[in-house]
Order: structure tokens, then sequence, then C-alpha cells
DNA sequence: ACCTGAACACCGTTCAAGT
DNA sequence: ACCTGAACACCGTTCAAGT
């Protein structure tokens, strides 16, 4: 069989397998990843990956692995405040790179060891900034994923306008009726938004918005002892 | 609740089919539950259950549609902070009852009737207690998933402690060097844990202590107002 | 109107066999 | 040591056929 036509074919790594796994998923989203798919994308049987990968929890582990690594330490000085804001929103950039990562992140069970050496650089930022260790350990919980840079957002706020504007303006009546408060939030909403080019920003907007009251929220806790 | 196979066939009804999901989640978790097995348990074949849901889906929306209907609105007066409070402490009851319905509600996309009601209910909480729209919508954002009485827990903090004592405690040498700061922590609640009767309270605690840090803080923003 | 059998197009994973 | 073919035990979903 000449190898000619095809590209010289690599050996199989742990890391390859891994980032093709991104790769497909950043393209057709993790829904459609599969052992088979993934392993056609290599040009390799789907059994061969499991000579790398234990199965398909591990391979999403890794997968989660090379994201958190892929946050950027930002270099900045200051309080504790300013470089864990810091930190957050650098994380929260490298989400964005991966669409599919915060829905992955949030059915990890098992801890990594880049997700260990994360969770312990931002504990370190705290005890460092004159956090108790109980004070650090409530933070964990009230930051959960927003530490890594992602919200639990229930619902997307376009979902109500994604009909034609016709059709909307007629579920708009009904709908006022009976969730008088959602419909009069979502018109609000939607003027925002046609002021602004995008909604990428006004994410954004929320999600500081959100952790600034957060992180004031803390440093109250912290006076306070 | 479920109708044992020998029992004279009640009519299958969608009602009967999210009751019966929602019990076999219940006692063998959402991952068991498939068309074929929910079919089984109702003593009749998977394909029979698409005369009364759409898909798989479906099934899952209408499961968290019951859970939240079993959100009791507290008969409790007094300023927006204390209702919410209370609301949102009693969502939490609910879910509590039902250990898969965070994960299930995480990956819902399709707003639902009852799932509108809940959240046009919260939005009336705030805006009666003098929200402007746009304060209420960042309150929206802010709670996140906490709004329906869950956090989103990254990790469990007793997954460290899961080995045995003398496993544990050569381990612990290891991670000391490479996460101090965890290490530091678990240690800590560790012995916080001796001293309590189960951790369903200690996680009561930290829901509350995250829930009061953001009411506060929101409380702030409304009086800056 | 409701339920079923058979079938389709997928899954993750194993294991003996090949190179 | 790595890759493959065949197979196992599952999935969700469809559709024509039965009652």
């Amino acid at each position: 069989m000449t190898a000619t036509a095809h590209a010289p074919r690599l050996p199989l790594t742990r890391d390859r397998v891994l980032q093709a796994a991104i790769a497909y998923a950043d393209k057709a989203g993790v829904e459609a990843l599969s052992m088979r798919r993934l392993g056609q994308e290599l040009g390799v049987e789907a059994m061969s990956l499991y000579n790398h990968i234990a199965n398909k929890e591990d391979l999403l582990d890794g997968m989660v692995d090379v994201i958190v690594q892929e946050i950027e330490e930002p270099a900045s000085t200051g309080d504790w405040k300013t470089i864990l804001r810091a930190r957050i929103l650098s994380a929260r950039q490298a989400l964005l790179r991966h669409p599919w990562a915060s829905a992955v992140m949030v059915t990890r069970t098992n801890m990594t060891p880049t997700m260990m050496r994360y969770m312990d650089s931002v504990i370190g930022i705290l005890r460092r900034g004159g956090f108790s260790i109980d004070l650090a350990h409530h933070t964990i919980h009230v930051l959960g994923s927003r530490m890594l840079g992602f919200a639990q957002e229930l619902y997307d706020d376009t979902e109500a306008l994604e009909a034609s504007p016709e059709i909307a303006a007629i579920m708009l009546k009904q709908m006022a009726d009976e969730y008088p408060h959602i419909t009069e939030l979502a018109m609000e909403i939607s003027h925002d938004e046609g002021s602004i080019v995008g909604t990428g920003c006004d994410d954004l907007f929320e999600f500081e918005f959100a952790l600034d009251l957060i992180l004031d929220g803390l440093e109250r806790s912290l006076e306070r002892t």
C-alpha cells in the first residue's frame, strides 16, 4: 500500500488524540463527538484510540485539562481583588474559545492535576490577600463555576426573540398576560441589543456585574474579620 | 407510584409517563433512564411512549417541569429580600428530593411554561421590592442556577478524603507539596466534618453563605439607585 | 386511538487476531 | 507495541402493521 497519496501517518499519541478531539468539538460540537468519528478524523479505527485514552470519560477529562492549561496567568500586580478578577476574566477568555467547554466541565467529577493546580492558585491568591482558610473555602463555593470563567446561565436572553418579528409581536400579547415581568424584561433587553453591535459585549457586562458584586461582598466579609 | 406489571393496566398518559420517569430517576439515576427501560417500568414497549411524549428531550423537559411545580411558595411576608430568600431555599428543598434534577436542568435549553411562571414570579418579587428592570435583569444573571436552589459546585469537598485514612495520609504528603493551599483547606474541612453528624447541614451553610452574600450585594446596588 | 415488531442508524467498549 | 475486524450490549427513533 503506497502512502504517498496520504499525509505521512504520524504515530498516535494521547496529546494528538486530545488535540483532534478539541478541534472537532470546536467545529462540530461535543454532542457530535463520538469515538468512531474521532477515529475517522485521525484516519484510524475507533478502537485504536483505546491505546491512548482509557475511555470516553478520560477523553473528556483530558480535553478539559487542555483548556484549563490554556488559561493564561495575567501578570497583574495589586491586591487580591485585582489579581483574582484578572485571572477569572482570563479564564473566561479561554472558555470563550471553546463554546462546548463549560457544558463538559459541569459534567466532570474527576479532579485532574491541572484543575487542582488552578484551584490551588486561586486559593493562594485569597490566602495571600488575608483570607482565613474558612473564608477561602466559602469563596470557592460562592464563586462556583464563575471561578473558571463561566456562569450558570439558565436560559438565553435572546430565546424569546428568536421567532420572526411579526410572530413575536402576536406572541408578546399572549405572553404579556401570563408572564408580565418576563415580557417587560425581554422588551427592555431587545431595545438595548438594538443599539449594540453583537451581544458578546452585553454578556461580558453581565458577567462582570455579577463578578464584581461577589468580589465586593467578599471584601466586606474579609474586612468584618 | 409505578404500576407493577401484573396490576390491571392503566391507560398511558403523559403524566403517568413523567411520574414513572421521575420515580425511576430517583431510584436508579438519570443516566440509567432510557426509553426502553422506562417502557419496561410501565409494562409497555418503548415505542408506545412516543404516543405521549415527543422524544427524550421532551421527556426531560417534562420531568424538570414537574419538579419546578413542586417548589412551594412559602407564605412569607416582609421585604423582597426575606421573600426571595425563602423562595430560593424552598426551591432548594424541592431539588434535594430529586438528586438528578439539577444536572438535568443545566442541560435544558427549552423554556417550559412552568419555568417561565417561576422566573416571572421571582422577577415580580424584585420589581415589587423596587428593583428597576435593568437591576432585575442583572439579578437573574447574578443568581443564575441559584435562583432554582442549586449551585454550580465544581467538585465535591469530600472527594479528596474518599480513600482510606492510611492511604489518604500518604497521599497527603505528596499533595501538600504540589497543592499546598488545597491540602490546607481539605484538612480544615475534614476536621470540621468530624464534629458534625452528616454533611447535608454543611452544604446548607455554604449555600446560605453564598446566597446571603449575593442578596446583601443586591441590596446595596438597590440602595445606590 | 393506541400499541407493537421489525428495522435503521447509531453508540461505547472488549478481545482475539493480525502486523 | 500498536492497530484492526468482528462482535456485544446497548441507544433513540421511524413506520407500517396490528388491535
